[in-house]
RNA sequence: CGGGGUGUAGCAUAGUGGUAGUGUGCGCGGUUUGGGACCGUGUGGUCCGGGUUCGAUUCCCGGCUCCCCGACCA
């Protein structure tokens, strides 16, 4: 894409409505958009990121055998009130609102009422399960106090996963899979090295439900890990019986801030049971399924890449996540034969599929880098005269700072060799 | 939901009971051209409602907004 197309355009100063270091540079660079506090819309290249992360969980969720489907955001009352989670005393962050007949309907918080209601239609036999189902929607939660920006809004981006099981065993085969395809989401991010499967409390049939905590300074969770064996344990269950428990020396627990970037809960009958959801078994038996929900979020895990991984210049995108993989900056836009130039080096790009934003405009080397680095693509090649002159062009890579000069083959073979994108 | 702040131009900020200033952005002209360059010029603003006052952006009341601390939460 040509920068000049682009619509966003970049700030140099930090909004004073934002303290969160991921809301400042994903607004700065163009990213998102704040409509209202803890609402932001995705712009052209907050939607390409939130994409490649979709994607990835998509592929890692479809390997397990899960469908995918998409829920609605309007929400009937009836089903809720059969597992007593519509009233406001019990669950408090509703965002409801009215049909013009008076009928009251809610804004999606979560989703396992009604796709336990869709599944009774649709599971009657031990052969129709187990399945599983998941779908990428937006939550609406009616937050108190919404913060740290793209991180904690009132309507956020969600995968929620679920398992219909004939029991428990069955269930916790799947969850366990899950737990192993969350931590290949987290690699393949850039922050699985970050990412601690947590013992959490909210466990409904087992003791601990267990959290995917990435360690930030930006998060708002405490949770004490074992270096050694890897092991973390949330500060909410964190107690001398459930150290020894687990394992542990309280010794060598060290504190560490994080963010909780995923969770997995088994759910047992909890919610099969009170809306009807159950299958014959093969002696004619009608038995309840036993349930699992899996949530992940894409907005949240944007956020937190941008949290963890930024340095003092901007945004520093891992290559499976950014929004492209090459920056073309073309300096000297004057000379029209460098342009021709450059714009060949951009056609090339395409040709070969590799993503490449072209900084086409016509604005000085400063601002351009300055840009550039806020932007956080993975690869900078820069054209100018001079550069041409030589023959070599440098070749930046964001994260590390190194800077090489290639030649055009050079550039052309490095990057083939190197065609993930 | 408790407590504390806040609201001035697209953005960031100063100031004042009497014609609202600066930076940045944006437009135009010119000099520049590898790390947000410079000169000139133009554009553009007091959250909403009420009150006090000759006069309110400023003071008072109410509302809303946004931010922070706490509680709550993927």
């Amino acid at each position: 894409m040509r920068q000049s197309k682009l619509f966003t355009k970049t700030r140099k100063e930090v909004p004073a409505d934002e303290t969160s270091k991921n809301a400042q540079l994903l607004i700065r660079a163009g990213y998102v958009y704040k409509e209202m506090a803890g609402v932001y819309s995705y712009l052209p290249l907050g939607l390409r990121v939130l994409n490649k992360i979709i994607q990835i969980i998509r592929e890692e969720m479809n390997h397990e055998g899960a469908q995918e489907m998409v829920m609605t955001a309007l929400q009937d009352s009836a089903v809720w009130e059969e597992t007593d989670r519509w009233d406001d005393t019990k669950v408090d962050n509703w965002f409801k609102t009215k049909l013009k007949n008076g009928t009251e309907v809610g804004l999606s918080i979560t989703h396992e009422e009604p796709l336990t209601r869709i599944m009774a239609s649709y599971i009657s036999s031990y052969r129709d399960l187990p399945l599983y189902a998941y779908q990428f929607q937006n939550k609406f939660r009616n937050e108190t106090r919404a913060k740290s920006g793209i991180m904690r809004g009132r309507e956020f981006m969600m995968k929620d996963l679920y398992d219909f099981s004939r029991n428990e065993a069955e269930h916790n085969e799947f969850y366990n899979r899950i737990r192993e395809a969350y931590r290949r989401v987290f690699e393949r991010v850039g922050i699985g090295h970050l990412t601690y499967v947590t013992f959490a409390s909210g466990g409904i049939f087992s003791e601990f439900s267990e959290e995917f905590q990435t360690v930030s300074e930006a998060g708002e969770d405490l949770i004490y890990v074992d270096e050694a064996s890897g092991v973390a344990l949330n500060k909410e269950v964190l107690n001398d019986e459930v150290i020894a428990k687990l394992g542990l020396k309280k010794e060598s627990l060290v504190e560490k801030k994080s963010i909780e970037s995923g969770n997995i809960f088994h759910l047992g009958t909890k919610f099969s049971e009170p809306l009807g959801l159950s299958y014959s078994n093969e002696e004619g038996e009608t038995i309840p399924v036993y349930m699992g929900s899996y949530g992940l979020g894409p907005t949240r895990l944007m956020g937190t890449l941008v949290e963890v991984l930024a340095d003092e210049k901007g945004i520093v995108w891992p290559e499976s996540v950014a929004p492209f993989k090459v920056h073309l900056v073309a300096l000297n836009t004057d000379n029209q034969e460098l342009v021709d130039y450059a714009d060949g080096i951009y056609a090339s790009f395409k040709d070969k599929g590799i993503e490449v934003l072209y900084d086409d405009r016509d604005a000085r080397a400063g601002e351009k880098f300055a840009d550039s680095d806020l932007i956080g693509i993975p690869y900078r090649l820069v054209v100018s005269k001079k550069a041409k002159e030589e023959g070599k062009f440098e070749v930046v890579t964001r994260a590390t700072g190194e800077t090489r000069r290639l030649t055009e083959e050079e550039i052309w073979a490095d990057f083939d060799s190197n065609p993930e994108t």
